[in-house]
RNA sequence: GCCCCGGUAGCUUAGAGGUAGAGCGGCGGCCUUGUAAGCCGCAGGUCGCGGGUUCAAAUCCCGCCCGGGGCUCCA
């Protein structure tokens, strides 16, 4: 630790005054105080110790305040509770069980322990040719390339066919620039003003929307005319969103200042229909989650009263998805929400990163200007309930840590087979055998299996070793054995490990049914990228690892 | 936004005041290849950008930009 001061302060806001100390805290080394400033009412008090410390040169680290909730709890899907004492948290005795769900109550409670490394999945990226950083941009706006920009749109296609759809939810579309003087707009970026995109266009200050939905939704809304034979209904709002985030935050595809987010808003009459969608919603990110073959943590954030209102509803939900929950409960309420449930993926380098989630908002949405005309004819607010399957950007950031974390287990990294930009990988031995190669290469496309062509004059060795960097499921080498018995030679990657190849004969027949098996019903698009080798550009040319 | 570290060819990097080096990749040729990198040759560099110190700067100093890590925040 650099410091051998600290000031513990929940005020962010703080932060440029506080920096200004540390920068003269350099040049001079003082007193041993440590300092804990919790309470609401402190601030004057804060300030004021700040131009103290300000004259002395003491240097400063702020830390989460650590009494901003009332207390955690781990809630089992037998309904039992344990709570956290943050001292000795680490005795709990489900936690042992549950060692993802002890990383993320590590986080939360205790924080995150300092590495020096950067997570795994930037490098991944890189070489997978998913995305970049795109230095003529802001920061945090990546570029995708032909496969990432596949997987994007699988994602989304996913999001669309597997979630919005079936839940019969209405899509539309919203702008992205709001004029910043609008209320609407004023009362949502006032909030968060450090971290929105203004700009000014002929005099006039725009926004540039941080989230989906609640700005163009939200308004398009309260101009709609809505009964209650209507309710319940769902708008999903697939929107690009802008956050102004911090400039040391935007490492990879962890957290961006461009980003896709999928967001579903349900309005319902009462809260027992907000409580049934809520429900579902909870299902259907519970879905993707396996879908995507995530790694996570169930965390909620409940506002103490509702706690004994909800807890069945939370229980009910922990069974289903069969997993037990840290279940933060806050002393009042700070957002629009009584309840939010989060799917936290767990990073390979042990940091959480929420994908989907799920709010309560048990107000009704007057606010917002959005009514309903009831059976006696008045004017009234409905429940809504605010979803977000997660930002595109962030499924796959968890998807490459998951992937990675497969090598602590002997296991060779990989996507899930529905993702995968690549399936199969067919290797002519020599230039003979290539008329059979593209033979089979057809028969795949046309199953819908996304198969590429090494049709380059390179030695097998090699051509198999650049499969294998590119953690291609299957790899078909044909030569003149496969030609006379008709069988092909593949190996598997999902069986294979650092060490050994697994590899099997198996006629074309068997390994289109295998592909299909595993990928079910997901969604399915075409290669972005030539079929052939010879005719693909390298986006990121490999340098050596 | 702040703190720490870094930026040399497309990529990974060596060089620490005195003529810019390598490996991989690329291109050309040879090889027709049997499961983790075939052989030979060629091209490729305002040493992140700007300023300063010096006879001389990739190298030292200042500012900026970009990247990585950390703190803080996260609708």
């Amino acid at each position: 630790m650099r410091y051998k001061h600290k000031v513990i302060s929940p005020y962010s806001n703080l932060n440029k005054s506080l920096s200004m100390v540390r920068r003269i805290q350099f040049r001079k080394f003082l007193n041993h105080k440590i300092l804990k400033i919790i309470s609401e009412k402190c601030k004057n008090l804060l300030k004021m110790i700040l131009e103290d410390l300000k004259r002395e040169g003491i240097g400063i680290i702020v830390r989460k305040n650590p009494g901003r909730s009332l207390k955690f709890i781990i809630l089992d899907v037998n309904g039992k509770e344990y709570e956290i004492d943050v001292e000795n948290w680490e005795e709990c005795e489900v936690l042992k069980k549950f060692p993802l769900l002890k990383i993320l109550v590590r986080n939360e409670v205790v924080g995150k322990p300092p590495k020096d490394i950067e997570p795994a999945h930037v490098k991944v990226m890189r070489k997978l040719e998913l995305a970049d950083y795109e230095p003529m941009s802001d920061v945090g706006h990546l570029r995708f390339y032909p496969n990432g920009t596949l997987i994007h749109d699988l994602l989304q296609d996913f999001a669309f066919w597997k979630i919005v759809h079936p839940l019969k939810c209405m899509k539309v579309d919203t702008p992205a620039l709001y004029r910043a003087n609008y209320p609407r707009v004023k009362e949502l970026c006032g909030k968060f003003d450090a971290r929105i995109y203004k700009l000014k266009v002929d005099n006039v200050e725009f926004v540039l929307r941080p989230a989906a939905g609640d700005l163009g939704v939200f308004e398009m809304l309260s101009k709609a005319t809505i009964s209650w034979k209507n309710l319940p209904f769902s708008v999903y709002d697939y929107s690009h969103c802008y956050r102004l985030e911090q400039r040391g935050e935007c490492t990879g595809l962890k957290r961006n200042r461009y980003f896709w987010m999928p967001d579903i808003h349900s309005f319902c009459k009462d809260w027992e229909e907000g409580k049934k969608i809520f429900e579902e919603l909870s299902y259907a990110y519970s879905r993707l989650m396996d879908a995507l073959n995530i790694e996570y943590a169930f965390a909620w954030r409940v506002v103490k009263d509702w706690y004994p209102k909800l807890k069945d509803l939370i229980l009910r939900i922990l069974k289903n998805v069969n997993k037990p929950a840290l279940i933060e409960l806050l002393p009042g309420k700070k957002h629009y929400w009584v309840m939010k449930n989060e799917w936290q993926a767990i990073g390979s380098d042990g940091f959480n990163a929420q994908i989907s989630t799920v709010q309560l908002d048990l107000e009704n949405s007057e606010r917002f200007g959005i009514y309903y005309i009831d059976k006696d004819g008045k004017k009234k607010g409905c429940i809504i309930v605010h979803s977000s399957i997660g930002s595109i950007e962030r499924q796959m950031y968890a998807i490459l840590e998951t992937a990675v974390k497969r090598e602590k287990e002997g296991k060779l990294p990989m996507l899930p087979l529905w993702l995968s930009p690549e399936q199969v990988r067919v290797i002519p031995v020599s230039e003979r055998h290539l008329e059979k190669c593209v033979e089979i290469c057809e028969i795949l496309e046309k199953n819908k299996v996304r198969v590429g062509l090494d049709d380059r004059s390179e030695t097998v060795s090699k051509k198999v070793f650049e499969a294998k960097r590119s953690w291609i499921p299957y790899i078909v080498v044909i030569g003149d054995k496969e030609l006379k018995s008709g069988k092909l030679s593949v190996v598997k990657r999902e069986l294979s490990t650092v060490k050994k190849d697994y590899k099997e004969e198996m006629t074309v027949e068997e390994l289109i049914r295998e592909i299909r098996e595993k990928c079910g019903d997901m969604p399915f698009r075409p290669m972005y990228v030539p079929r052939e080798m010879s005719k693909r550009i390298s986006f990121v040319p490999w340098g050596g690892d």
